[in-house]
DNA sequence: CAAGCCGTTCAGCCGGCTTTCAGCACCCAT
DNA sequence: ATGGGTGCTGAAAGCCGGCTGAACGGCTTG
């Protein structure tokens, strides 16, 4: 359980290290808004706990960047003043939850206990469609009982599809999240990928699961085609 | 999007009622924790909103029963004082979020949508005019139980119809919306793709969704034909 | 150092979608 | 009845989006 603490208040960012670290977490911290974004995309967190007041980038601009680039943690948002504005905002920013300073340390340990078994429910180990499987942190993938082995761009654009599964994603979309969201080469690299895809996930085992939507952009089948 | 509201106050249901009615939610109250209850657990409800201090059952009681009775709706407390420990309970007892009285509406009905987002497993999204069902989402589209396969400009308009269903929209009116708002083409272009609808969607089903209002525009049947 | 794999770019092809157009049918007012 | 206006229809053409095979360079691995 690892847990990002991004906070400018040296002294408030020390207590919660120690507190979460006594609790059993691993806890990195960040002190301004600009380094938080970095450590959040570099790695997974099980949670974020994110000051809006910051040096830097501003906690509803790291917040909405981050959900804006496919990353998902739990964040609980810091709100100094209680003015009903920065409530909304920040759940309107992404936020999952909100907690207004001055908070209480039990306070803040439940809130996030529950952020974490909540988004633990939601997030299952193993992502399914069908009988095709995908085992996001063991980077591994199944049709049926037959492991496939994928590349990691592969990979990636699989995880990616597998979480929308049923929806559309428009190629822009997925170049924003399984490239980098600066990507500036030729959007013909996710035809090629798709295709690899398919290659090893469909020809084979004579399925249809990468559906392509013409003019919109390609669509995961719910029951893995 | 149906909401059950649990609270004593009848004030406060009254308002949180007609509130979230004009918010295009469905809601049914209950004034106490025995009726609030009863009422969950016949039917699943898209949230619940639920007041701690309560004649009867209290909240915490209702909340942690129907976690064990497997109901699972996202639960919305609402706690009177703002003692800590009203609010590491609420979360214990299985609530996904709690509010401090007095709130405002605003913040409530923010609080409420995130809930919803967050356990949206199921794409409320989904338009439906009688036996006719589309997913903007996932860009699909059926006829009862049988998926119609639809090009871009099909789809766009469809969805601009359902959209609009009961209503008539001008030939203006739709090209403004789903070609581009500067269109400079030949507006035959609605009438042909009308008939590309009624060919897909009516003529096989022998129905008649898409209807013509000679001089107004077109209007979808609220019925689906 | 060589081999292989991966990520990326590119150009050509193909199918089908979008749009246009001309002719016909129908409704309404004169 | 007759004509204009409005909508319907089928076919044709052009274009665009997506598919594909090949090639290249960089990086890792043996």
């Amino acid at each position: 359980m690892r847990v990002l603490v991004v906070e400018d208040e040296k002294g408030l960012a020390a207590g919660l290290k120690r507190g979460l670290e006594a609790e059993g977490f691993a806890v990195d911290v960040a002190l301004d808004g600009t380094d938080g974004l970095w450590m959040a995309r570099e790695q997974i967190y099980d949670a974020i706990v994110l000051d809006i007041m910051l040096p830097g980038v501003n906690g509803f601009k790291v917040c909405s960047t981050l959900r804006e680039e496919g990353v998902w943690s739990p964040i609980l948002m810091l709100t100094a003043k209680d003015g009903e504005l920065d409530e909304a905002e920040a759940l309107d920013s992404g936020a999952d939850d909100y907690l207004v300073k001055p908070f209480s340390y039990v306070v803040l340990l439940a809130r996030l206990r529950a952020l974490m078994r909540r988004s633990a429910s939601e997030r299952p180990a193993v992502l399914e469609a069908g009988d095709l499987r995908l085992d996001p942190a063991g980077r591994r993938c199944w049709r049926g009982e037959e492991e496939v082995s994928l590349t990691a761009r592969e990979f990636s654009l699989l995880e990616f599809l597998m979480r929308r599964k049923g929806e559309v994603s428009s190629k822009a979309d997925i170049l924003a999240h399984v490239w980098d969201y600066d990507f500036e080469g030729d959007p013909n690299i996710v035809e090629v990928y798709v295709k690899h895809l398919r290659e090893k996930l469909d020809r084979p085992f004579n399925r249809n699961s990468v559906q392509t939507v013409r003019g919109s952009g390609y669509r995961l089948d719910d029951k893995g085609g």
